[in-house]
DNA sequence: AGATTAATTGCATACGTATTCATAAACTTG
DNA sequence: CAAGTTTATGAATACGTATGCAATTAATCT
């Protein structure tokens, strides 16, 4: 593989050394004006790129992130994918994606990021057993958990402020009027949806109003189901605050099935801001996920790790805002 | 970086050679029982992992596959995605990802895949200039060219049937007694979009049906921005032929927001049957693109070249079907 | 110009693995 | 049991690069 030309074939050709063709392409060290064009004219005629792998074994050092999704079938995951691809690409990063479809991220999703001695790790909206972080943590491989958090505080990681999110949200429908509520949550055990329902309880509980909760599972048809079950069984609350804007599209869709006017019989409001909350049909009022910044905060972190190891850890929230649309 | 762990040590500890632990690792050459157990009992202990740098560097093959995506806003994109990683991790391979924001892939936007000598490519949804991919061939790195042609037979493509599909979307809207029609085009210089132009209009004009040609961009706001321009001007048509679905749910909110009925008063066809699509309050029909099978053969030619370069060329053409659901 | 210093270059080596070759051990077989 | 044959192992080497060190050249200063 690979067409065979090496350094030792451009110091050949340009008349020089070979590690005049390496100086001059990892950059950093001096080299002479003169023999640095002689070296590009004689890679650039000879079609040279420099090995990564060769490079990567001998630095000990890597330009791969690692970037671990799971549900890429929430629009709001492209998005995320985008922001990652571009930043790090433009740092000279190189990104190794791993979907995983497990409902708990497995040993086996990650081990190649660990032959590959990925030099950072993105894991986004998933649930995952700390032992395996905890191998990135003994390779010194800096981590940083997107949009999930873990209980435990050993870690990094970088979302939005749920809770304070999901009270605003619980203040604002109560402003609007509305006597009583429903939760429809995430997937349960995910950090998100825990706490988007804390906040909103919370701030119910401190207002005394009534509120029920139903589970469901982020996804559109789960939103659909679950609106539908609440429609038959005659609990039509006031309001609905759903955990994110996906599932919430499967709420209007039941809604207006069903022919139940929204705003006017039942308000609707979601989370993320995707793309489609925009859309005319559905309009949907939500609370928006600051996706760029929450991205340059993770990619500053990785690489300030990257360069100083110092296993740092925090939780970084960063405060989105209501984008106030037509279901409320 | 890396836990310093190498084989070496494990060698030490195992009490046997270097090579009996890589040969342990690299599998299929013989090793006997004995060692086996030894070695893979020291590995664990000290949690070694082969450096895939080192490995990749002596062997001169790479586990390693590029996918080039573009356009991660269209939701097919996503399930294309993931039946890639999900295929290629099964089997050994992990994937390099890479975005690109630009019209026409860049040199710079794919140059990394060569730095790490990939054993492959796949790119998705994007036009490219070919000296690009003459780059790969130059390397007998395999290129397939996804759910998009180029002009020159000098690749391998894999996509869906586009022109038998629009002829038969075609018919179809003419055996509804469909009298006049509209075409709504996506990005104009994609092979796609001008397949799909062309078969409708050869099977309309072979069966004297008018028409006429709208020229959009494979988006939502596209689709929605072109289809109320036609209604503003008046000219509605008995049936719209989107050549997606996602521009063509634009059309179907274009036409709701107006107050048109679908499918009484004219009837959308879109291309994709992605999710959405199927969605109670769209309900769009559609011609379902094989995305699993187009994928298992990418998978497999790409395996195939990889393991002896033939550099095979060639249109392969996986028919889809059209899926009937309430807008026509 | 001569002396001192700074900049540039080449040589040799190391990174961690796979693999050839030679050697030793373990079986087969008549 | 001896001769032959398969199987298992270790020593040594190569992959393509970066880099410390020594040597050379260029630049600066007195």
């Amino acid at each position: 593989m690979s067409n065979g030309i090496n350094a030792r074939d451009v110091a050949k050709l340009a008349g020089v050394s070979q590690s005049s063709v390496s100086r001059v392409f990892f950059g950093g060290a001096s080299v002479s004006e003169k023999t640095r064009k002689k070296v590009l004219a004689a890679a650039e005629e000879l079609g040279y790129v420099p090995n990564e792998f060769a490079r990567s074994l001998i630095t000990n050092k890597t330009r791969l992130i690692g970037l671990v999704m799971k549900g890429v079938h929430n629009p709001f995951y492209p998005q995320v994918l985008q922001e990652f691809t571009t930043h790090f690409n433009e740092l000279g990063y190189t990104i190794l994606f791993v979907h995983t479809n497990h409902d708990e991220i497995q040993k086996e999703d990650i081990e190649m990021l660990l032959h590959y001695h990925v030099a950072g790790v993105i894991i986004t909206d998933a649930t995952l057993s700390l032992k395996v972080i905890e191998e990135f943590k003994n390779n010194k491989i800096p981590v940083v958990l997107f949009n999930r958090k873990v209980e435990e505080p050993n870690f990094f990681s970088v979302g939005t402020n749920n809770l304070e999110a999901s009270r605003q949200i619980a203040k604002f429908l109560i402003e609007k009027g509305c006597k009583d509520m429903a939760y429809i949550s995430g997937a349960r055990n995910t950090s998100t949806s825990i706490e988007r329902e804390k906040g909103f309880s919370e701030m119910l509980a401190e207002n005394k109003v009534p509120y029920k909760i139903y589970h469901s599972d982020y996804s559109y048809d789960g939103g659909f189901k679950t609106a539908k079950e609440i429609i038959q069984a005659g609990d039509i609350p006031s309001a609905f605050f759903v955990a994110n804007d996906i599932m919430a599209l499967g709420v209007l869709d039941a809604l207006r099935e069903q022919s139940i006017d929204v705003p006017a019989k039942t308000k609707v409001i979601g989370f993320d801001n995707i793309e489609m909350a925009a859309w005319p049909i559905y309009n949907l009022t939500t609370w928006e996920q600051p996706i760029a910044q929450m991205a340059k905060e993770t990619v500053s972190y990785i690489i300030s790790e990257i360069e100083e190891y110092t296993d740092r850890i925090g939780n970084i929230e960063i405060n989105g805002e209501l984008i106030e649309r037509k279901t409320t």
